[in-house]
DNA sequence: TTGAAATTGATTTTGATTCTCAAAATACAG
DNA sequence: CTGTATTTTGAGAATCAAAATCAATTTCAA
């Protein structure tokens, strides 16, 4: 066992939950993974194992495992909703390709201090913040998906 | 006929389309505020005139008016798209208070300048980001609808 | 004025996510 | 262990904003 698994134990103890095949399932799965999304999951613990498992489960406990914050929602294209699997990773804000979809990480405390600074002079007390920066990779060569896709 | 109705019918002509009542009661109206949805803005033309307006009609030609130029959709809390009239505003950013839904825009060329380099970094070519700061306003007195919703 | 082409609006559809509820699984007391 | 109260699950229904459909209407260029 995990220490993540400990950790979603420790809380469903705690809120009086229960430990599930699925919930620890859906977690194991999701531990794999940096970005997915719920439905994505799903399909690949439908592939993977013999067990049968709702949709609306993954979402319930996708979500359960934000409130513990092993994951954090994202909404880079304003449909769907990306589960980021924060485990080990600190504060990050996000780079994605418009043509591989590839999303590189990236903290700058340089902008974290001006973001500050702009809310101060506005009277504001931040809370968090949402920084996506959109573009495509300059190098083809690392930009795997979009040459797949382009033939090139 | 104000200088946006002109755009407008410029850009019709030139795409082959049409310039029609409706589209002319929604850009009006549309012109008078700052932040709106498809359905508040509904609403108002709705309640104002004694045209009748489909809802579809107003997400088609808010969806046009973005085209233009003239506005441009946002996502602040994930769930409805927010049109802002950026007639008359350049590029900036949003400081959004989670008591009152105060909505402050901002421009930060200094932040600007660190995405690019961040960007740079990554072998990316930014076309375009997105940044939101969430917080509250400090001072209640300037924060009404929170100092109303509290009873302060 | 005329008619091809575009637009409208009532309605249906879409798609992601949440909700519902009966059946199944879990956990705790004894 | 075992019974039982409580929670969870999964299939499908509900929801919600937004887009699509399509027959009727409007626009506009010739």
């Amino acid at each position: 066992m995990n220490k993540e698994v400990g950790r979603l134990k420790n809380y469903l103890v705690k809120k009086r939950l229960k430990l599930t095949q699925q919930r620890e399932t859906i977690l194991e799965a999701f531990l794999k993974v940096d970005h997915i999304t719920a439905e994505e999951l799903h399909r690949q613990i439908s592939q993977t194992g013999p067990q049968r498992m709702g949709l609306a489960t993954i979402y319930r406990t996708l979500n359960l495992l934000c409130e513990i914050g092993i994951g954090q929602q994202r909404h880079f294209d304003d449909t769907r909703t990306i589960y980021d699997n924060v485990i080990n990773k600190k504060h990050h804000d996000h780079l994605i390709c418009n043509k591989c979809d590839k999303i590189i990480e990236f903290e700058s405390p340089a902008i974290e201090r001006l973001q500050e600074e702009m809310a101060a002079r506005h009277g504001f007390t931040l809370s968090n913040h949402r920084l996506e920066l959109y573009g495509h990779c300059i190098d083809w060569e690392k930009c795997r998906d979009w040459q797949r896709a382009t033939g090139r």
